[in-house]
RNA sequence: UAAGUAAAUCGCCUUAUCGUGCAGACAUUUAUCGUUUGUAAGGAAAGUCCGAACACCAUAGUGCAACAUAGUGGCUAACAGCCACCAGUCGUGAGGCUAGGAAAAGUGCAACAGAAAGUAUGUACAGGUCAUGCUGUAGUGAAACCAGGUAAACUCUAUGUGGUGCAAUGUCAUGUAAACCAAUGUCUGAGCGUAGCGCGCGCGAUGUUGGAGGGUAGGCAGCUAAAGUUUGCUGGUAACAGUAAACGCAGAUAAAUGAUAAGGGUGCUGACAUGAUUUUUCAUCGUCAGUAGACAGAAUUCGGCUUAUAGAUUUACUUAACUA
RNA sequence: CGACCUCUAGCUUAACUGGUAGAGCAUCAUACUCAUAAUAUGAAAGAUAUCGGUUCAACUCCGAUGGGGUCAA
């Protein structure tokens, strides 16, 4: 698995996303949130993931695409190491709780102790 | 030099690495995937306040109502926009602002105060007269007889406006309609749709049975070549128009246009250096350090308006002081 | 993307076609009580969301801006 985040790996449909925060589980640690689903996808990719950032917290527009776009870095890089090895298909959706723009930095941490709690989440499943 | 007025322009840059959307090419090939080339956010993309294009609803009809606009002339596809001029008003001035038609068509409204508030005419004083509610002054009030004020009160005049909006609309796949078609029962001449009402236009209404099949944030089209952009010339006071050449300039849909690092430039602050002046203050194509970089993200497309905006630049003009 | 509604003391609200903003609860003070509550009496607090315009006069009419909310697949 490379560090890229194509059209294929997004989740897009509007179903899917519905059925997940009905049927789904979540795991998280501040100021981020994921919430995630088993389920079966067409092609061959393993994990499709979303990104979301509510308008309460950030009401300007270029705020909002910020916080979705350094959230989307931090999870292409930090992808390969967390996933390599994974065979089930999974849903995410990645929410973002906070209420100040953060770093870069701080969010690939904050990511990674995510990916962690959810690789332990999963094995008690 | 200082303070201002108006108009216009710009809205940090470069490199490297890793990524994203779209389009093309190559290889492979059912497709995916891969390699590579090109391209990718603003002056307001914002607010949704006007005007249009485009689509559907009768080829969008008619009367009333409703709404909008309102000096004069011009520009424009159109406009509540823009330009020029007039008038009023504010400013020493450059200039700014103005919903700036009609009160002699009619109806209304004017608290308090005041004798009286729109059918007027009381008191005191003075003048005048044979005499008088004839004339002037005083007092109240925003306004006291003036063909008064008020039309962002109703109204009148002129002009314009049909409605709904790309979530319009078309189409493909899946195949459970209240929508469609046929038969039949019941009910009436009323009702339903078409913008608020009438006309006009279209349709009877409802239950049962049978037939046929298409609605959905699912895909595709609409979707970006357009009243296009830049530069020059010509006409016009100007808005603008004409013409020639060049350019080909985002198209996403849980929504692309990003991240990291380094360097440079600009502004500000501090220190040092130099110069003028000499406790201080001012200046610099100077050196070093620190710091700052606003408002804000395309969503069918254009023309405007409104609002937000750190800072930088240019042009023209005004006022004041000084020097020649 | 589009269509609409609303904003008045700390809170809930009045003010009818313009005439100068009232109520209730809450707050403060006093009385009653050993003290508190309840009760009684009194007091204070609004540039009517903001800015501008029309008018002699604007919560009311008109425009712009801002906040809050509703609807439509």
């Amino acid at each position: 698995m490379d560090t890229t985040y194509s059209k294929k790996e997004r989740l897009k449909s509007k179903k899917l996303i519905d059925k997940m925060f009905l049927e789904g589980r979540s795991v998280s640690v501040y100021p981020l949130r994921l919430v995630y689903l088993e389920t079966s996808f067409n092609d061959d990719i393993m994990i499709k993931t979303g990104v979301s950032v509510s308008r309460r917290h950030f009401k300007s527009a270029v705020d909002r695409n910020r916080v979705k776009r350094l959230m989307r870095e931090a999870y292409r890089l930090n992808k390969p190491i967390f996933f390599n090895n994974f065979s089930t298909q999974c849903a995410f959706m990645i929410l973002y709780i906070g209420t100040s723009t953060p770093t870069l930095k701080k969010i690939e941490t904050k990511m990674n102790l995510l990916f962690n709690k959810f690789h332990e989440d999963i094995k008690k499943n």
